[in-house]
DNA sequence: GCGTCCAGGTCTACC
DNA sequence: GGTAGACCTGGACGC
């Protein structure tokens, strides 16, 4: 195994604790939490054959990566490591905007003090919108099988019981009896190959939509034309794509939104919709820290 | 250990 | 455009 250290310079308003806890993904393979919450495990994929279990942690406004892969890394790969993790932490991403607005009420102030809102995200958008797949109509628990079968299964060993994601291409040979049998996927399996297939054979085209200039509704309309991917899917895909005007409610917000403002009374998703609604284009963002508030007390 | 019921979001057919 | 029913799984529950 050979091992390479690289280094990264986070930029302001940055805190790992916030981003590990902003929301379940470091809870699915292949990420992993180690060390009391001071190192988050994952693998890059540097190309289809050459995969990297990278070991990320702070080190004061520094972030450092020891990467660990089967054949040496060149220059160019090593740049690709420190790409992707900067694209996974949202290192591009400014919050600035959105700090001021929740200076500006007390009961969000306390938002900008932790660096909150940063949203961890996936290697690729393809590994994001497959795991979102995966979270529709089911519990957490089975989410997390889900991705553990088809990461596991399909992806490749690195390091440390650590694997790759698996490529399209990969998941796209699979058939959908395997995948039901195998991956616990259920009536969802033919939606994560039809996904796979159009993305292997190039018929879609999704990778670009992190730094794409979109609308909200082009790239809304655009995830909606997935199968699979419905109105909650999309809407919390946009979060991971930087755009928080979709508040994507589902059965965990509803009980959460009737419990922290409505004494647990029943409430419409048009009560919460209007209770978020003059927070404008961060909306979506404003009612993910107040559901979550309580996973950021240390 | 086994059977039954329930929750969860999306798709499709139908009105 | 709105709505009902099917999809499939793990977990909770009762026996």
């Amino acid at each position: 195994m050979n091992r390479t250290t690289l280094t990264l310079t986070s930029p302001k308003n940055f805190k790992f604790r916030s981003l590990l806890y902003s929301h379940g993904w470091s809870d699915l393979e292949p990420f992993k939490v180690r060390d009391d919450d001071k190192e988050l495990r994952t693998a890059v994929s540097v190309s289809p054959t050459k995969h990297a279990l990278v070991m990320i942690s702070e080190r004061g406004s520094k972030i450092r990566l020891t990467v660990d892969s089967k054949a040496p890394l060149n220059k160019c790969e090593q740049e690709i490591v420190k790409k992707s993790v900067g694209s996974m932490f949202r290192f591009n991403d400014s919050l600035d905007e959105f700090y001021s607005l929740c200076r500006k009420e007390k009961h969000l102030q306390w938002i900008p003090k932790i660096d909150g809102g940063r949203m961890l995200r996936s290697a690729t958008v393809f590994e994001d919108i497959v795991k979102m797949i995966c979270t529709t109509n089911c519990s957490w628990s089975l989410t997390k099988i889900i991705v553990n079968h088809l990461t596991t299964k399909l992806g490749t060993h690195i390091s440390d019981g650590v694997y790759s994601f698996p490529s399209p291409k990969t998941i796209a040979s699979q058939t959908e009896r395997w995948m039901r049998k195998e991956t616990s996927s259920g009536y969802r399996a033919p939606y994560l190959l039809e996904f796979a297939e159009r993305v292997a054979t190039k018929k879609l085209s999704i990778e670009h939509l992190r730094t794409e200039k979109m609308t909200t509704d082009e790239l809304y309309n655009y995830l909606r034309s997935i199968k699979g991917v419905g109105h909650y899917a999309a809407g919390n895909l946009l979060k991971l794509l930087g755009h928080y005007d979709y508040l994507s409610v589902d059965s965990w917000i509803r009980a959460k939104f009737s419990e922290i403002h409505k004494n647990g009374r029943k409430v419409s998703d048009a009560t919460i919709e209007k209770h978020y609604t003059h927070y404008g284009k961060w909306r979506g963002l404003v009612c993910w820290m107040d559901m979550t508030k309580e996973w950021h007390k240390t």
